[in-house]
DNA sequence: AGCACGCCGACT
DNA sequence: GTCGGCGTGCTC
């Protein structure tokens, strides 16, 4: 007997890191137009079943007709995904070489993976009725629960159930409520699918500079185009503004605006700013929200219940009822690339995206990374800039401290402290910068000179005196302070090299009338603590400010007149070609925390390479001239942006069986070695040879990089291979990822 | 990734 | 005798 030339196969995506496509047969008779590609189902695998969605139709299957199974369900009536967020994830994953089912399943709200239903939610809410309006809270106050609640609700209304669980109210204090008449609750969608008809710009945005509204202009002439623009402006000259005023034509023609910010970028001020201006609805996607929250706003998003969608690299994933701009802040940051698993980049996602949706495209940042920059400064993207701070704010002046041979109190020199007091007598706040927590970067035997290390790390423990451990900050492990050397017994042990629990130390023995903070992972581990802190600086309660890069991203300190980067010597001379770029960032962005009121601000920074070009370069002629400096020097060097690099990671607990795949896979390589389309082409291969940190967490580390002069042939080179390599048993015994531009090559 | 099967150590 | 450790193999 043949199989019916009706019977229909589809392929689908499942969440398993799988390289390749699993095929079903739809129910006998089934109208293929109720199966929709993009649309969830839920299928047979193995021993359970799966949620899984469906890629293409096909008319038959490489498989056995006795393997094949038939669906069980499908769970959505239409696509999922907008066709064009749909395509974005299958090129993403292809393009990355991620399994495509991993690749799907991990940009979609749990809720979404899980099966529940793609519909709007309905929050409930809650709030006073008539009559509760009508009493006071001197009527409660025999039922304090009650009054507690009245009193939110009197200061704001509805809140959502979350909103009031935030606050630990009692169920029994709200039904007794409702029982009493005082309260309601009521369900309701969140957001609104008509925004746009009662779209207001509020009238109180501020008066654009010339370079502005230069910009502002530029962009709002592009719409319905795919047009990227790297907005590269210095700390201070209004970014965010240009933002604001160049996505209200977008939004008052009824389209949403995409904006992506860092993981650290998305605070209350941020989303105010946006709120402020444009009283349509603000979809906020971050990780702090539950899995109903994200559910919510990625349902508001592919609506069109909100106006704005604001999120975190994960965003760019989002489907939205009517995309009309996209905005990228901080372009450079690097929480835009993942570091794990589905290894991609949010902002080289965003131009794809917008290619594809031909959208107006800004990529912002005070320090743009030299991918971008290149692209803009080649003509690819429109180049705008604002050099100069909006409201008239001071430029910052800058300081080297050379600390060769000179004296050092925990770090400080004697000009420092100087300095330090100087503006603290004239009551200005200092900002001190140190890229280490804990109290000493190691512990180190005094007669001995041994250095207390972690067991299963190549790294040295750090010391954290006041909680009384040795912590290693790359696998987590901690042990309490030894009192004996473990190699000669001796008893003297010292901290060696400085952290931020000691900076904080010797800042309150030099100004101990000055309270200081101090932020880092540590300090801030609390929840609200981060919060507290920034409060207490904002209400210049603390003068002294000190922390890790926490503190150097994204807040802003108008009384701050002095930044301090205690240390820059690590970075000048790291192997990491990426290192450069990196410092110049960090130390612009540092400093861009200063002199904000018109105040003027003063950067010093503490080195023992006053002379080091890198620094004379970035502090004489700015981020600007350093980052064109910079890529010139890799032009030279044929590094990114001028090649395209992809790094095979591999990890095993024998060191050699993460050494021998990578060999292996070096021979595939070479046996397809592509052939140059022009004289100029190369491909490269560097290693396999040690990550930089050779045991980690137990975990021997290897790795092998690739190098070629276009991304067609990097790609078409390694492409064919992956599926290659899963099929190798070794492969199954190493842990090995690709990570295909890399953005951190340790 | 799950989830089974499978073959060796300390427990009622 | 058996509960459970995680090595190995498979999923349309």
């Amino acid at each position: 007997m043949s199989t019916t030339p009706t019977s229909q196969f589809i392929r689908v995506a499942l969440p398993v890191p799988m390289r390749r496509l699993f095929d079903y047969r739809l129910p006998e008779g089934a109208d293929i137009a109720q199966w929709p590609v993009g649309s969830r189902i839920k299928v047979p695998f193995g021993k359970s079943t799966r949620i899984g969605i469906l890629v293409e139709h096909s008319t038959e299957s490489e498989w056995d007709a006795n393997q094949v199974k038939t669906v069980i369900d499908k769970l959505d009536p239409e696509p999922l995904l907008s066709p064009e967020v749909w395509q974005l994830s299958k090129w993403s994953a292809g393009y990355y070489q991620h399994p495509v089912g991993d690749a799907l399943f991990s940009t979609l709200p749990a809720k979404i993976r899980d099966g529940s239903p793609a519909a709007v939610p309905g929050q409930r809410f809650w709030k006073l009725t008539a009559d509760g309006e009508r009493i006071t809270a001197e009527d409660l106050k025999r039922a304090k629960s009650q009054q507690q609640i009245f009193g939110l609700l009197k200061v704001s209304q509805p809140l959502t159930d979350e909103q009031l669980n935030d606050h630990e109210i009692s169920r029994s204090a709200l039904t007794a409520m409702v029982r009493k008449g005082l309260a309601v609750s009521f369900e309701q969608a969140s957001g609104d699918k008509n925004w746009a008809k009662t779209l207001e710009i509020s009238s109180d945005a501020p008066c654009l500079n010339a370079e502005q509204a230069t910009a502002v202009a530029a962009i709002r002439q592009t719409s319905d185009q795919f047009q990227p623009f790297l907005l590269e402006g210095i700390t201070g000259s209004g970014k965010t503004e240009v933002y604001l005023q160049a996505m209200a034509p977008i939004l008052e023609a009824g389209k949403q605006v995409l904006v992506l910010v860092p993981e650290i970028g998305l605070t209350p001020q941020t989303l105010q700013r946006f709120s402020q201006r444009f009283n349509c609805p603000v979809a906020v996607m971050h990780s702090g929200l539950n899995d109903t929250e994200r559910l919510d706003a990625w349902l508001q998003a592919k609506e069109g219940r909100a106006g704005i969608i604001i999120g975190t690299r994960s965003a760019i994933f989002c489907p939205c009822h009517n995309l009309g701009m996209i905005i990228v802040d901080e372009e450079h940051d690097l929480s835009l690339k993942q570091q794990e698993g589905y290894r991609y980049h949010a902002r080289d996602l965003a131009v794809a995206r917008a290619q594809r949706e031909k959208l107006p495209l800004i990529l912002g940042s005070a320090t743009p990374a030299l991918e971008t920059l290149q692209n803009a400064l080649s003509g690819r993207y429109h180049h705008l800039q604002l050099k100069v701070r909006a409201g008239g704010a001071e430029t910052v002046k800058h300081q080297l401290i050379d600390i060769k041979g000179r004296p050092l109190d925990q770090g400080f020199s004697p000009e420092l402290l100087g300095s330090i007091r100087q503006h603290l007598d004239a009551d200005g706040q200092v900002l001190i910068f140190l890229n280490r927590r804990g109290y000493a970067a190691a512990l180190i035997c005094h007669e001995c000179g041994h250095l207390e290390d972690c067991q299963r790390c190549d790294a040295y423990y750090t010391l954290h005196q006041k909680q009384g451990y040795l912590q290693c900050h790359h696998c987590g492990s901690q042990r309490p302070i030894p009192h004996q050397c473990s190699e000669c017994g001796s008893t003297r042990l010292v901290g060696k090299g400085l952290g931020t629990e000691q900076l904080e130390q010797a800042l309150q023995r030099h100004f101990p009338d000055h309270p200081c903070v101090r932020i880092d992972r540590d300090s801030t581990r609390r929840k609200g603590s981060l919060d507290n802190y920034l409060r207490q600086i904002r209400r210049g309660e603390a003068k002294l400010l000190l922390g890790t890069q926490m503190l150097a991203k994204g807040h802003h300190f108008p009384e701050v007149t002095l930044v301090v980067i205690m240390d820059v010597d690590g970075a000048l001379f790291s192997a990491d070609f990426r290192a450069p770029e990196r410092l110049g960032q960090l130390i612009t962005q540092v400093a861009g925390r200063a002199g904000r009121a018109g105040k003027p601000g003063t950067l010093v920074l503490q080195t023992h390479h006053p002379e080091h070009l890198l620094l004379q370069d970035l502090l004489n002629n700015g981020y600007g001239h350093f980052a064109r400096t910079a890529l010139s020097e890799r032009k030279e060097a044929l590094l990114p942006p001028f090649s395209h690099l992809a790094l095979f990671r591999a990890e095993a607990h024998q060191s050699n069986e993460a050494e021998q795949l990578l060999a292996t896979i070096v021979q595939a390589l070479q046996q397809t070695i592509p052939a140059p389309a022009t004289s100029s082409d190369m491909v490269n291969i560097l290693g396999p040879m040690p990550a930089p940190m050779e045991r980690k967490a137990g975990r021997y580390r290897w790795q092998l990089l690739l190098e070629a002069s276009t991304r067609k042939q990097l790609h078409q080179w390694i492409y064919p291979l992956l599926s290659q390599i899963e099929s190798w048993p070794q492969s199954r015994k190493v842990r090995w990822s690709l990570d295909i531009d890399p953005q951190d090559l340790s």
